[in-house]
DNA sequence: CTTGAAAGTTAATCTGGATTAACTTAGACT
DNA sequence: AGTCTAAGTTAATCCAGATTAACTTTCAAG
């Protein structure tokens, strides 16, 4: 198996892609582009770099798709990524909002070596501090509930399962009232047209809006 | 206080000039080339942007010499290369001889979150696991011996302060055989004409050549 | 004090990745 | 069907960093 030489760019690039597509979008040049902040030009550009190395197929005003290639680089990176917001915060207690943008810096240099290293202190670990999923070493996304908070029933008990989100001010707020991975919510109240929930985190109420509770994700049974 | 933007081969640059310097050999050209492995070429070229950028002396034909903020980068690239190794070292026990590699890669994205939580977590180390001296955050490069085990006299018990070399295969033969800081070290005998060293190494005999007794440097005072 | 090898520089060229500006296409709406 | 706007592409251009090939300087040794 040949591993054509990517550079960060192009790495981040099918990351996005990749990323565009599993939040249900699709990933198209100006989405792309918006997501990397660099010009449409630039990802038209590189587009056709990388379907010129047979990472994705890239067809003049359509939606791009990743080859098997190039999705087996995207996810290496996401488990890249992932495993080393989960390094960071367990060795060194940062918190959750900061993991996020040193772990893009270092994605790309994680070597075999330090990745097993690292997986295997963590204990391979399947889910990262904001329970996104952890790919595995052969390329396998472990499942993840799809309940969002902001849809589940009145006096549901649930946990919270991933907060989908990397704005750092948002997760420190989260994070300050409880509201991450583990924590046990209920709704207890639903304002009327689209209006705030009241909430249980952890028997300790709080009042949150419909777009954050948009953002977290809890488990598709009961908490126990 | 302005920090020029620098690209990881500007750093890699500097960090190499320094390293050249503080191995008491000018930073010439070819050198510095050889030791990117990068074509001489390039190497100039490099040294006319840097240059430009006030981050060393470029005179055409003569010695490279970095200027106090071209130092203040090299110290700031080789202090997180350090901090690196050791934290590897520490963290997931990785043996010395793979740390080097790692650190080169991600010493360009080493931020200053990151880097300060390592020092602390470290608790302020001030040599990696060489022996090799981790700048202070304001730059102070701490002092070392300069007493070479090649240059030691007979039964004189010194301690290992520091391995020289980077090469995989050969730190990983001197580890094996216990050669690493730490290590109570005495010369109990020596072959003419440069000859071979009979040692003892933490109480066992052992026999070492003239170039390797030359890359380890030892206390400048007894073994306590 | 010349000279020749080693070191260093310049010139021409390449590539990846980016930009802006101008043009083209797609597709929803009248 | 025609048209307007948003999305996408192309073209021209830039820059950093690299290469090879050809030239120039330096300096030690005769």
């Amino acid at each position: 198996m040949d591993k054509p030489d990517v550079s960060r760019a192009q790495e981040d690039f099918l990351k996005t892609a990749y990323l565009l597509n599993s939040a249900g979008k699709p990933a198209t040049n100006s989405e792309i582009a918006k997501a990397m902040r660099v010009s449409p030009a630039a990802a038209t550009g590189m587009a056709k770099r990388l379907g010129d190395l047979g990472l994705l197929t890239y067809l003049k005003y359509q939606e791009i798709l990743l080859t098997d290639k190039g999705q087996v680089i995207a996810l290496e990176i996401l488990r890249h990524h992932r495993l080393l917001e989960l390094f960071f915060t367990e060795t060194l207690n940062l918190p959750w909002e900061v993991v996020h943008q040193i772990a893009d810096k270092f994605e790309h240099d994680l070597d075999e070596v330090l990745e097993d290293a690292i997986d295997s202190l963590l204990d391979s670990p399947s889910i990262d501090p904001h329970g996104d999923p952890i790919p595995s070493k052969s390329g396998a996304m472990p499942a993840t509930s799809t309940q969002r908070l902001a849809d589940l029933p009145a006096r549901t008990p649930r946990l919270v399962t991933r907060v989908m989100t990397q704005e750092e001010e948002l997760l420190a707020y989260l994070g300050s009232i409880g509201l991450r991975p583990q924590a046990r919510v209920m709704i207890t109240e639903r304002k009327p047209f689209n209006g705030p929930l009241r909430l249980q985190i952890n028997d300790e109420e709080n009042l949150i809006g419909q777009d954050i509770a948009n953002l977290i994700v809890v488990s598709e049974t009961d908490a126990e």
